[in-house]
DNA sequence: GTCAATGCTCGTGTATACAAGAATGGCGCA
DNA sequence: TGCGCCATTCTTGTATACACGAGCATTGAC
Protein backbone atom coordinates (compact mmCIF):
# COMPACT_ATOMS: atom_id res chain seq x y z
CA UNK A 1 0.00 0.00 0.00
CA UNK A 2 1.50 3.30 -1.28
CA UNK A 3 1.96 6.34 1.12
CA UNK A 4 -1.78 7.80 0.78
CA UNK A 5 -4.78 6.22 0.29
CA UNK A 6 -5.31 8.36 -3.30
CA UNK A 7 -1.81 6.53 -5.02
CA UNK A 8 -2.98 3.13 -3.82
CA UNK A 9 -6.55 3.63 -5.31
CA UNK A 10 -5.22 4.76 -8.09
CA UNK A 11 -2.84 1.85 -9.08
CA UNK A 12 -5.74 -0.54 -8.29
CA UNK A 13 -8.64 0.72 -10.60
CA UNK A 14 -5.77 1.66 -13.00
CA UNK A 15 -4.77 -2.26 -13.12
CA UNK A 16 -8.48 -3.22 -12.70
CA UNK A 17 -9.00 -1.10 -16.17
CA UNK A 18 -5.76 -2.19 -17.49
CA UNK A 19 -7.00 -6.00 -16.79
CA UNK A 20 -10.29 -5.46 -18.30
CA UNK A 21 -11.86 -5.95 -15.18
CA UNK A 22 -13.21 -2.97 -15.42
CA UNK A 23 -14.65 -2.69 -18.82
CA UNK A 24 -14.24 -0.02 -21.48
CA UNK A 25 -17.23 2.25 -21.25
CA UNK A 26 -18.40 0.98 -17.87
CA UNK A 27 -19.54 3.97 -15.82
CA UNK A 28 -17.30 4.06 -12.33
CA UNK A 29 -19.51 4.81 -9.40
CA UNK A 30 -17.86 7.21 -6.49
CA UNK A 31 -19.51 5.72 -3.95
CA UNK A 32 -19.81 1.83 -5.15
CA UNK A 33 -15.83 2.07 -5.20
CA UNK A 34 -15.39 3.90 -1.83
CA UNK A 35 -16.98 1.09 -0.41
CA UNK A 36 -15.79 -1.77 -2.48
CA UNK A 37 -12.09 -0.45 -0.77
CA UNK A 38 -13.27 0.82 2.52
CA UNK A 39 -12.53 4.09 1.94
CA UNK A 40 -14.59 7.28 1.73
CA UNK A 41 -15.20 9.09 -1.17
CA UNK A 42 -12.92 11.59 -1.15
CA UNK A 43 -9.43 9.87 -2.24
CA UNK A 44 -11.68 7.78 -4.65
CA UNK A 45 -12.24 10.99 -6.50
CA UNK A 46 -8.63 11.85 -6.33
CA UNK A 47 -7.67 8.89 -7.59
CA UNK A 48 -10.72 9.86 -10.40
CA UNK A 49 -9.02 12.55 -11.21
CA UNK A 50 -5.73 11.19 -11.97
CA UNK A 51 -6.47 8.47 -14.16
CA UNK A 52 -8.54 10.98 -15.76
CA UNK A 53 -5.16 13.23 -16.25
CA UNK A 54 -3.86 10.08 -17.54
CA UNK A 55 -6.37 9.65 -19.87
CA UNK A 56 -7.51 6.02 -18.85
CA UNK A 57 -11.26 7.94 -18.04
CA UNK A 58 -13.35 10.22 -19.36
CA UNK A 59 -14.93 12.49 -16.75
CA UNK A 60 -17.52 14.50 -17.59
CA UNK A 61 -19.15 17.32 -15.07
CA UNK A 62 -21.93 16.26 -13.45
CA UNK A 63 -21.66 12.79 -15.40
CA UNK A 64 -19.36 10.55 -13.98
CA UNK A 65 -16.30 9.01 -14.90
CA UNK A 66 -16.03 6.77 -17.28
CA UNK A 67 -13.49 3.83 -18.90
CA UNK A 68 -12.25 5.14 -22.03
CA UNK A 69 -13.12 2.97 -25.14
CA UNK A 70 -10.74 4.27 -27.32
CA UNK A 71 -11.11 3.35 -31.27
CA UNK A 72 -9.08 1.52 -33.01
CA UNK A 73 -7.81 4.25 -35.26
CA UNK A 74 -6.49 5.73 -31.89
CA UNK A 75 -4.68 2.82 -31.00
CA UNK A 76 -3.15 2.78 -33.90
CA UNK A 77 -1.78 6.13 -33.34
CA UNK A 78 -0.68 5.61 -30.00
CA UNK A 79 1.29 3.08 -31.22
CA UNK A 80 2.93 4.98 -33.89
CA UNK A 81 3.79 7.58 -31.07
CA UNK A 82 4.96 4.73 -28.99
CA UNK A 83 7.33 3.51 -31.74
CA UNK A 84 8.85 7.04 -32.76
CA UNK A 85 9.57 7.37 -28.71
CA UNK A 86 10.74 3.43 -28.76
CA UNK A 87 13.17 4.41 -31.71
CA UNK A 88 14.81 7.58 -29.88
CA UNK A 89 15.28 5.34 -26.76
CA UNK A 90 17.10 3.02 -29.08
CA UNK A 91 19.46 5.34 -30.97
CA UNK A 92 20.24 6.96 -27.19
CA UNK A 93 21.17 3.19 -26.10
CA UNK A 94 23.01 2.74 -29.02
CA UNK A 95 25.22 5.77 -28.48
CA UNK A 96 25.27 6.01 -24.99
CA UNK A 97 25.57 2.67 -23.96
CA UNK A 98 27.56 1.47 -20.75
CA UNK A 99 28.32 -2.05 -19.44
CA UNK A 100 25.98 -1.67 -16.64
CA UNK A 101 22.82 -1.38 -19.20
CA UNK A 102 24.20 -3.47 -21.68
CA UNK A 103 24.01 -6.43 -18.86
CA UNK A 104 20.28 -5.53 -18.16
CA UNK A 105 19.84 -5.73 -21.76
CA UNK A 106 21.26 -9.01 -22.24
CA UNK A 107 19.71 -10.27 -19.54
CA UNK A 108 16.55 -9.37 -20.68
CA UNK A 109 17.03 -10.53 -23.78
CA UNK A 110 18.12 -14.09 -22.60
CA UNK A 111 14.69 -14.65 -20.79
CA UNK A 112 13.09 -13.60 -23.54
CA UNK A 113 15.18 -16.33 -25.60
CA UNK A 114 14.20 -19.00 -23.04
CA UNK A 115 10.31 -17.76 -23.27
CA UNK A 116 9.89 -17.83 -27.06
CA UNK A 117 11.62 -21.08 -27.19
CA UNK A 118 9.42 -23.24 -24.85
CA UNK A 119 6.77 -20.72 -26.41
CA UNK A 120 5.58 -19.62 -23.68
CA UNK A 121 3.51 -16.58 -24.70
CA UNK A 122 2.81 -15.27 -20.77
CA UNK A 123 6.11 -15.63 -20.04
CA UNK A 124 7.18 -13.82 -22.50
CA UNK A 125 5.22 -10.79 -22.46
CA UNK A 126 6.34 -10.25 -18.81
CA UNK A 127 9.90 -10.85 -20.78
CA UNK A 128 9.40 -8.41 -23.59
CA UNK A 129 8.10 -5.51 -21.02
CA UNK A 130 11.75 -6.11 -18.93
CA UNK A 131 13.76 -5.87 -22.53
CA UNK A 132 11.84 -2.58 -23.55
CA UNK A 133 12.39 -1.33 -20.14
CA UNK A 134 16.00 -1.87 -20.35
CA UNK A 135 16.09 0.11 -23.68
CA UNK A 136 14.68 2.85 -22.13
CA UNK A 137 16.45 2.84 -18.94
CA UNK A 138 19.80 2.83 -21.29
CA UNK A 139 18.69 5.76 -23.18
CA UNK A 140 19.98 7.57 -19.85
CA UNK A 141 16.91 10.17 -20.09
CA UNK A 142 14.70 10.24 -17.46
CA UNK A 143 12.56 12.25 -19.13
CA UNK A 144 11.93 10.06 -22.51
CA UNK A 145 12.11 6.65 -19.96
CA UNK A 146 9.49 8.04 -17.97
CA UNK A 147 7.07 9.10 -21.66
CA UNK A 148 8.11 5.77 -22.57
CA UNK A 149 6.74 3.34 -19.73
CA UNK A 150 3.97 5.53 -19.54
CA UNK A 151 2.77 5.00 -22.96
CA UNK A 152 3.71 1.31 -22.76
CA UNK A 153 1.56 1.14 -19.84
CA UNK A 154 -1.64 2.14 -21.69
CA UNK A 155 -0.98 0.18 -24.40
CA UNK A 156 -0.10 -2.91 -22.52
CA UNK A 157 -3.41 -4.68 -22.99
CA UNK A 158 -3.29 -4.23 -26.78
CA UNK A 159 0.22 -5.56 -26.93
CA UNK A 160 -0.81 -8.66 -24.80
CA UNK A 161 -3.47 -9.45 -27.46
CA UNK A 162 -0.99 -9.20 -30.23
CA UNK A 163 1.42 -11.94 -28.75
CA UNK A 164 -1.71 -14.04 -29.00
CA UNK A 165 -1.27 -14.05 -33.25
CA UNK A 166 0.12 -16.59 -34.75
CA UNK A 167 4.37 -16.72 -34.84
CA UNK A 168 4.33 -13.60 -33.11
CA UNK A 169 6.23 -14.95 -30.39
CA UNK A 170 9.22 -16.21 -33.08
CA UNK A 171 9.13 -13.15 -35.19
CA UNK A 172 9.40 -10.92 -32.23
CA UNK A 173 12.46 -12.48 -30.75
CA UNK A 174 14.31 -12.49 -33.89
CA UNK A 175 13.41 -8.77 -34.13
CA UNK A 176 14.72 -8.36 -30.67
CA UNK A 177 17.98 -10.07 -31.93
CA UNK A 178 18.74 -7.56 -34.75
CA UNK A 179 17.80 -4.82 -32.30
CA UNK A 180 20.83 -6.18 -29.61
CA UNK A 181 23.24 -6.29 -32.48
CA UNK A 182 22.41 -3.09 -33.77
CA UNK A 183 22.37 -0.80 -30.17
CA UNK A 184 25.78 -3.11 -28.90
CA UNK A 185 27.23 -2.08 -32.20
CA UNK A 186 26.79 1.21 -31.52
CA UNK A 187 24.67 1.87 -34.50
CA UNK A 188 22.10 4.18 -33.07
CA UNK A 189 20.32 4.76 -36.77
CA UNK A 190 20.33 1.40 -37.22
CA UNK A 191 18.65 0.90 -33.77
CA UNK A 192 16.12 3.41 -34.04
CA UNK A 193 14.63 1.59 -37.49
CA UNK A 194 14.77 -1.69 -36.20
CA UNK A 195 12.45 -0.77 -32.83
CA UNK A 196 10.56 1.58 -34.90
CA UNK A 197 9.35 -1.02 -37.21
CA UNK A 198 9.50 -3.42 -34.04
CA UNK A 199 6.95 -1.43 -32.07
CA UNK A 200 4.88 0.09 -35.26
CA UNK A 201 1.81 -1.86 -36.45
CA UNK A 202 1.70 -1.92 -40.16
CA UNK A 203 -0.02 -3.73 -42.47
CA UNK A 204 -1.37 -6.97 -41.60
CA UNK A 205 -0.34 -6.53 -37.91
CA UNK A 206 -3.46 -3.76 -37.43
CA UNK A 207 -5.92 -5.85 -38.97
CA UNK A 208 -4.76 -8.28 -36.29
CA UNK A 209 -5.47 -5.63 -33.61
CA UNK A 210 -8.77 -4.62 -34.64
CA UNK A 211 -9.78 -8.27 -35.45
CA UNK A 212 -8.25 -9.44 -31.71
CA UNK A 213 -9.62 -6.26 -30.00
CA UNK A 214 -13.64 -7.13 -31.61
CA UNK A 215 -13.77 -10.95 -30.27
CA UNK A 216 -12.04 -9.83 -26.30
CA UNK B 1 -14.92 30.00 -16.14
CA UNK B 2 -14.91 26.53 -17.27
CA UNK B 3 -17.15 24.26 -15.94
CA UNK B 4 -16.41 22.61 -13.02
CA UNK B 5 -14.34 25.36 -10.15
CA UNK B 6 -11.49 22.60 -10.23
CA UNK B 7 -10.82 22.65 -13.95
CA UNK B 8 -10.52 26.11 -13.88
CA UNK B 9 -8.39 26.43 -11.23
CA UNK B 10 -6.12 24.22 -12.77
CA UNK B 11 -5.64 26.20 -15.36
CA UNK B 12 -5.25 29.50 -13.62
CA UNK B 13 -2.57 27.89 -11.52
CA UNK B 14 -1.44 26.44 -14.79
CA UNK B 15 -0.72 29.75 -16.02
CA UNK B 16 0.34 31.54 -12.95
CA UNK B 17 3.34 28.34 -12.93
CA UNK B 18 4.21 28.73 -17.02
CA UNK B 19 4.32 32.53 -16.46
CA UNK B 20 6.71 32.29 -13.29
CA UNK B 21 4.55 34.11 -11.22
CA UNK B 22 4.64 31.19 -8.63
CA UNK B 23 8.43 30.48 -8.93
CA UNK B 24 9.95 27.25 -9.33
CA UNK B 25 11.04 25.36 -5.71
CA UNK B 26 7.52 27.72 -4.31
CA UNK B 27 5.90 25.92 -1.80
CA UNK B 28 1.79 26.03 -2.96
CA UNK B 29 -0.39 25.83 -0.09
CA UNK B 30 -3.44 24.97 -0.33
CA UNK B 31 -5.52 27.80 1.84
CA UNK B 32 -3.88 30.22 0.81
CA UNK B 33 -4.45 29.50 -2.94
CA UNK B 34 -8.35 29.18 -1.72
CA UNK B 35 -8.65 32.63 -0.08
CA UNK B 36 -6.83 33.54 -3.18
CA UNK B 37 -9.07 32.40 -5.39
CA UNK B 38 -12.30 32.83 -3.16
CA UNK B 39 -13.02 28.84 -2.95
CA UNK B 40 -12.98 25.69 -0.50
CA UNK B 41 -9.58 23.67 -0.03
CA UNK B 42 -11.37 20.89 -2.35
CA UNK B 43 -10.97 22.02 -5.66
CA UNK B 44 -7.56 23.55 -5.12
CA UNK B 45 -6.57 19.92 -3.83
CA UNK B 46 -8.61 18.64 -6.89
CA UNK B 47 -6.48 21.04 -9.48
CA UNK B 48 -3.15 20.46 -7.63
CA UNK B 49 -3.63 16.56 -8.00
CA UNK B 50 -3.96 17.47 -11.56
CA UNK B 51 -0.52 19.63 -11.95
CA UNK B 52 1.13 16.89 -10.21
CA UNK B 53 -0.20 14.37 -12.57
CA UNK B 54 0.64 16.48 -15.87
CA UNK B 55 4.64 16.39 -13.89
CA UNK B 56 4.11 20.73 -13.16
CA UNK B 57 4.07 20.59 -9.32
CA UNK B 58 5.23 18.08 -6.93
CA UNK B 59 3.36 16.91 -4.11
CA UNK B 60 4.87 14.59 -1.33
CA UNK B 61 2.42 13.16 1.45
CA UNK B 62 2.49 15.23 4.36
CA UNK B 63 4.74 17.96 2.86
CA UNK B 64 2.56 19.28 0.43
CA UNK B 65 3.18 20.67 -3.24
CA UNK B 66 6.00 22.44 -4.74
CA UNK B 67 6.14 24.10 -8.53
CA UNK B 68 9.23 21.82 -9.77
CA UNK B 69 12.30 23.52 -10.53
CA UNK B 70 13.67 21.42 -13.32
CA UNK B 71 17.36 20.98 -13.94
CA UNK B 72 18.63 21.73 -17.64
CA UNK B 73 19.50 18.37 -18.43
CA UNK B 74 16.08 17.79 -18.08
CA UNK B 75 14.51 20.63 -20.01
CA UNK B 76 17.31 19.37 -23.01
CA UNK B 77 15.55 15.94 -22.63
CA UNK B 78 12.18 17.16 -23.00
CA UNK B 79 13.80 19.00 -26.05
CA UNK B 80 14.99 15.93 -27.55
CA UNK B 81 11.64 14.44 -27.20
CA UNK B 82 9.50 17.36 -28.42
CA UNK B 83 12.13 17.07 -31.48
CA UNK B 84 11.12 13.45 -32.06
CA UNK B 85 7.14 13.91 -31.82
CA UNK B 86 7.64 16.96 -34.07
CA UNK B 87 9.71 15.23 -36.45
CA UNK B 88 6.97 12.54 -36.79
CA UNK B 89 3.86 15.11 -36.92
CA UNK B 90 5.96 16.89 -39.80
CA UNK B 91 6.88 13.49 -41.77
CA UNK B 92 2.83 12.73 -41.03
CA UNK B 93 1.77 16.03 -42.35
CA UNK B 94 3.50 15.89 -45.26
CA UNK B 95 2.67 12.30 -46.36
CA UNK B 96 -1.49 13.70 -45.45
CA UNK B 97 -1.74 17.25 -46.47
CA UNK B 98 -4.96 18.22 -47.20
CA UNK B 99 -5.93 21.78 -48.75
CA UNK B 100 -7.73 22.38 -45.46
CA UNK B 101 -4.00 21.91 -43.41
CA UNK B 102 -2.33 23.70 -45.84
CA UNK B 103 -3.82 26.60 -45.52
CA UNK B 104 -3.20 26.91 -42.57
CA UNK B 105 0.38 26.43 -42.00
CA UNK B 106 0.55 29.25 -44.87
CA UNK B 107 -1.70 31.76 -42.69
CA UNK B 108 0.64 31.25 -39.73
CA UNK B 109 3.64 30.72 -41.63
CA UNK B 110 2.65 33.91 -43.32
CA UNK B 111 2.13 35.63 -39.96
CA UNK B 112 5.61 34.37 -38.49
CA UNK B 113 7.35 36.24 -42.00
CA UNK B 114 5.36 39.58 -40.62
CA UNK B 115 6.75 39.34 -36.95
CA UNK B 116 10.29 38.02 -37.84
CA UNK B 117 10.58 41.19 -40.32
CA UNK B 118 9.74 43.89 -37.63
CA UNK B 119 11.54 41.74 -35.18
CA UNK B 120 8.45 41.63 -32.78
CA UNK B 121 9.73 38.92 -30.47
CA UNK B 122 6.80 39.08 -28.61
CA UNK B 123 4.06 38.55 -31.52
CA UNK B 124 6.84 36.04 -32.66
CA UNK B 125 5.96 33.85 -29.82
CA UNK B 126 2.37 33.67 -30.51
CA UNK B 127 3.04 33.08 -34.38
CA UNK B 128 5.27 30.63 -34.37
CA UNK B 129 3.47 28.96 -31.71
CA UNK B 130 0.48 28.93 -34.17
CA UNK B 131 2.70 27.65 -36.69
CA UNK B 132 4.02 24.14 -34.90
CA UNK B 133 -0.26 23.62 -33.97
CA UNK B 134 -0.70 23.94 -37.37
CA UNK B 135 1.74 21.04 -38.20
CA UNK B 136 0.82 19.14 -35.09
CA UNK B 137 -3.05 19.10 -36.70
CA UNK B 138 -1.86 18.02 -40.01
CA UNK B 139 -0.34 14.90 -38.55
CA UNK B 140 -4.15 14.41 -38.83
CA UNK B 141 -3.16 12.05 -35.51
CA UNK B 142 -5.55 13.05 -32.77
CA UNK B 143 -2.97 11.49 -29.90
CA UNK B 144 0.15 12.73 -31.49
CA UNK B 145 -1.55 16.24 -31.73
CA UNK B 146 -2.77 16.05 -28.06
CA UNK B 147 1.23 14.84 -26.78
CA UNK B 148 2.51 17.64 -29.05
CA UNK B 149 0.34 20.57 -27.34
CA UNK B 150 0.72 18.75 -23.88
CA UNK B 151 4.94 18.98 -23.96
CA UNK B 152 4.66 22.21 -25.75
CA UNK B 153 2.77 24.01 -22.83
CA UNK B 154 5.16 22.90 -20.34
CA UNK B 155 8.40 24.21 -22.51
CA UNK B 156 6.66 27.47 -23.51
CA UNK B 157 8.49 29.40 -20.85
CA UNK B 158 11.72 28.27 -22.26
CA UNK B 159 10.49 28.76 -25.70
CA UNK B 160 10.49 32.44 -24.92
CA UNK B 161 13.86 32.48 -23.59
CA UNK B 162 15.42 31.27 -26.62
CA UNK B 163 13.49 33.73 -28.79
CA UNK B 164 15.82 36.33 -27.12
CA UNK B 165 18.69 34.81 -28.05
CA UNK B 166 20.05 36.95 -30.64
CA UNK B 167 19.03 36.33 -34.11
CA UNK B 168 17.11 33.52 -33.29
CA UNK B 169 13.93 35.36 -34.63
CA UNK B 170 15.16 34.97 -38.38
CA UNK B 171 17.06 32.25 -38.05
CA UNK B 172 14.30 30.27 -36.89
CA UNK B 173 11.64 32.05 -39.20
CA UNK B 174 14.37 30.81 -42.17
CA UNK B 175 14.18 27.11 -40.91
CA UNK B 176 10.61 27.28 -41.12
CA UNK B 177 10.25 28.12 -44.57
CA UNK B 178 12.34 24.87 -45.54
CA UNK B 179 10.24 22.90 -43.30
CA UNK B 180 7.32 24.32 -44.85
CA UNK B 181 8.66 23.60 -48.30
CA UNK B 182 9.14 19.87 -47.40
CA UNK B 183 5.87 19.05 -45.96
CA UNK B 184 4.33 21.28 -49.38
CA UNK B 185 6.44 19.07 -51.31
CA UNK B 186 5.35 15.61 -49.65
CA UNK B 187 8.68 15.24 -48.53
CA UNK B 188 7.74 13.46 -45.32
CA UNK B 189 11.23 12.68 -44.47
CA UNK B 190 13.09 16.15 -45.14
CA UNK B 191 10.11 17.48 -42.68
CA UNK B 192 10.75 14.97 -40.48
CA UNK B 193 15.01 16.33 -40.43
CA UNK B 194 14.15 19.66 -40.69
CA UNK B 195 11.83 19.90 -37.69
CA UNK B 196 14.22 17.72 -35.55
CA UNK B 197 16.98 20.11 -35.94
CA UNK B 198 14.44 22.86 -35.64
CA UNK B 199 13.17 22.02 -31.96
CA UNK B 200 16.08 20.28 -30.36
CA UNK B 201 18.63 22.63 -28.94
CA UNK B 202 22.47 21.45 -29.70
CA UNK B 203 25.34 22.82 -29.41
CA UNK B 204 25.52 26.37 -28.18
CA UNK B 205 21.58 26.79 -28.12
CA UNK B 206 21.93 24.49 -25.15
CA UNK B 207 24.59 27.30 -23.37
CA UNK B 208 22.34 29.39 -24.52
CA UNK B 209 19.12 28.23 -22.54
CA UNK B 210 21.15 27.37 -19.47
CA UNK B 211 22.43 30.97 -19.11
CA UNK B 212 19.20 32.33 -19.87
CA UNK B 213 17.67 30.18 -17.36
CA UNK B 214 20.04 31.05 -14.77
CA UNK B 215 19.26 34.88 -15.06
CA UNK B 216 15.86 34.98 -15.23
C1' DG C 1 27.66 25.87 25.47
C1' DT C 2 25.84 22.39 22.62
C1' DC C 3 23.00 18.60 21.45
C1' DA C 4 19.00 15.98 21.92
C1' DA C 5 14.33 15.14 23.12
C1' DT C 6 9.71 16.47 23.76
C1' DG C 7 5.80 19.27 22.96
C1' DC C 8 3.28 22.55 20.25
C1' DT C 9 1.67 24.37 16.05
C1' DC C 10 0.72 24.40 11.30
C1' DG C 11 -0.73 22.06 7.22
C1' DT C 12 -2.10 18.12 4.78
C1' DG C 13 -5.12 13.83 4.42
C1' DT C 14 -9.66 11.86 5.03
C1' DA C 15 -14.47 11.90 6.16
C1' DT C 16 -18.97 13.62 6.09
C1' DA C 17 -22.60 16.85 5.22
C1' DC C 18 -25.01 19.68 2.08
C1' DA C 19 -26.30 21.63 -2.42
C1' DA C 20 -27.06 21.55 -7.29
C1' DG C 21 -27.75 19.37 -11.61
C1' DA C 22 -28.96 15.48 -14.57
C1' DA C 23 -31.53 11.37 -15.60
C1' DT C 24 -35.40 8.58 -15.28
C1' DG C 25 -39.98 7.35 -14.32
C1' DG C 26 -44.70 8.46 -13.79
C1' DC C 27 -48.68 11.02 -14.79
C1' DG C 28 -51.52 13.81 -17.62
C1' DC C 29 -53.13 15.40 -21.85
C1' DA C 30 -53.87 14.95 -26.72
C1' DT D 1 -51.94 4.63 -26.69
C1' DG D 2 -48.15 7.68 -27.29
C1' DC D 3 -45.62 11.73 -26.32
C1' DG D 4 -44.21 15.41 -23.40
C1' DC D 5 -43.51 17.63 -19.09
C1' DC D 6 -42.74 17.72 -14.25
C1' DA D 7 -41.13 15.83 -10.10
C1' DT D 8 -38.30 12.83 -7.52
C1' DT D 9 -34.21 10.51 -6.78
C1' DC D 10 -29.56 9.56 -7.46
C1' DT D 11 -24.97 11.14 -8.20
C1' DT D 12 -21.62 14.45 -8.51
C1' DG D 13 -19.51 18.89 -6.91
C1' DT D 14 -18.18 21.85 -3.04
C1' DA D 15 -17.58 23.06 1.77
C1' DT D 16 -16.24 22.22 6.32
C1' DA D 17 -14.76 19.62 10.25
C1' DC D 18 -11.60 16.59 12.35
C1' DA D 19 -7.36 13.79 12.81
C1' DC D 20 -2.69 12.61 12.05
C1' DG D 21 1.99 13.55 10.85
C1' DA D 22 5.96 16.49 10.25
C1' DG D 23 8.77 20.26 11.37
C1' DC D 24 10.45 23.62 14.43
C1' DA D 25 11.37 25.70 18.72
C1' DT D 26 12.34 25.56 23.45
C1' DT D 27 14.10 23.56 27.45
C1' DG D 28 16.82 20.47 30.02
C1' DA D 29 20.75 17.64 30.64
C1' DC D 30 25.46 16.46 29.90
Amino acid sequence: MSENVGRWLRDEIENAILSSEFAPGERLDETVLASRFGVSRTPVREALMQLNAIGLIDIRPRRGAVVIDPEPHRIYEMFEVMAELEGLAGSLAARRLDEESRQAITAAHERCERSAKIGDSDAYYYDNEAFHKAIYAASRSEFLEEQCTQLHRRLRPYRRLQLRVRNRLSTSYSEHCGIVDAIFAGDGEGARRLLRSHVGIQGERFSDLVASMATR
